[in-house]
DNA sequence: GATATTTAAATGTCAGACAATTAAATTCGT
DNA sequence: ACGAATTTAATTGTCTGACATTTAAATATC
């Protein structure tokens, strides 16, 4: 079963595609075993290290796997919500800072994409939620606390109200908006005051969310994402009149 | 400038993440030549197609491109949103597929986050926006349309209702949640009584964006999302009856 | 029969070569 | 001296063939 490449373009993408259709198309399922490089030679006609660049294509994208040894070969994986999550994650990060998106785009799209999730996580929202949440905020008051951390436990905060709408796909959607974010937060300087604003605004989520209170969750979150907005003007104005 | 390698591990996944981690690093930026490959080998101290493959798994993500010739080699790639949209659908169809994930779940998934953009759709859609989603209503009455292109059509809306917000962020982060439902759809048989309630239904959402009314948009979307669940249930309860 | 050894198959890596491409440098003609 | 054609050099793309490493199965040994 020969397959018939374009000898004008390069090889390697090409084979690399073809595979990745017959996954995406279901011809080869998951944890069904490639044929091996020497095969894959002969079929697609190039040398082995061309093959080789097509299947590791492939592999930063989480679509095969490879074992050594005698059984082992080139596997289609499973694309699980973690490896998803993770590759969603620097996807985003890298969108954002290289296409220069501003604070305000960013942190609307987040607050947006938070608000939808809200119904979802007061009604089924667990004590295990509940409970990831007031740690975080416990950890935001801690005095001693670096801005990175700060922000970081900010990202952990949300991610947990996310998490509550037990909707693995959702999730998943919303890791990049969530985590994305944290770089740009992380340009901000957060004062014992600013924190303190923060954690409350936390804290009244928290407790709307565990009253399964959809309204009061909606409205404190609009209120955090109306207070963020004017932190990030701040640091922007500061800057304006610091450095003209 | 040499870098060390743990020699017990792979090679190309450490130098691809290496390099990974400059460009998320900003020690590398956006258009930025890479070393050429036989730079990177003494650097890394290993051979030309190991370099190879790390590059190889870069270009994969979109993270580098390169160019032949005498100015050419790596360069740093600008990860477009175009290029992060495609990435995002992939990614999504695959994850949903593979993981066996149920209609109701990736179907709550998707309207509650098309719901998160409305508020902003109804203060920004443009004419051009309505167009767009008026088309789609249009197309989707016609007679002749097989039940792929009524699935696609009704993406095409949905990603017009979505990009009303104009919000590039909240477009590509709901990319995935649009647009990887489509082969889940694809499994519902649309009879012209279906599709007719669906059309009036999409008239209803543009109708509602037209006049800025954000809380007839969401009723006519969380309408159309139950009347779409119970479709679902419908082809459900059809395949168990028919198969037990 | 259990354990140790060998074998075979597969991926991982290397070295060196040549082809193809592209921009810059050079040469040539006017 | 200037423009066009040619050469050159740098770089990626591909190939060949080899060896190393890993792993499971087959075989031999006690």
């Amino acid at each position: 079963m020969k397959y018939r490449l374009d000898q004008d373009k390069e090889l390697s993408p090409q084979i690399a595609s073809a595979i990745r259709n017959s996954i995406v198309d279901g011809k080869l399922i998951v944890n069904q075993r490639l044929p091996s490089e020497s095969e894959l030679c002969d079929q697609f006609e190039v040398s082995r290290p061309t093959v080789r660049e097509a299947l590791k294509r492939l592999a930063a994208q989480n679509l095969i796997r490879t074992q050594r040894g005698a059984t082992g070969g080139a596997f289609v994986n499973k694309l699980s919500f973690k490896d998803a999550y993770r590759q969603q994650i620097t996807t985003s990060t890298l969108l954002l800072s290289m296409n220069a998106v501003s604070f305000e785009i960013a942190c609307e799209a987040r607050f947006a994409l938070e608000r939808a999730c809200i119904p979802l996580a007061t009604k089924r929202r667990t004590p295990d939620h509940l409970a990831a949440m007031r740690a975080e905020i416990h950890r935001q008051a801690q005095p001693g606390l670096t801005d990175e951390s700060f922000c970081a436990s900010d990202v952990a905060f949300h991610r947990a109200l996310v998490d509550s709408a037990q909707n693995p796909v959702i999730s998943y959607q919303l890791a990049g908006a969530v985590e994305a974010i944290e770089p740009l937060m992380n340009m901000i300087t957060f004062t014992a005051r600013k924190r303190e604003k923060i954690v409350a605004y936390h804290t009244t989520i928290a407790d709307a969310v565990q009253a399964r209170d959809a309204m009061g969750t909606e409205a404190a979150l609009a209120a955090l994402a109306t207070h963020t907005l004017e932190l990030a003007q701040e640091v922007a104005d500061q800057r304006r009149s610091n450095a003209p």
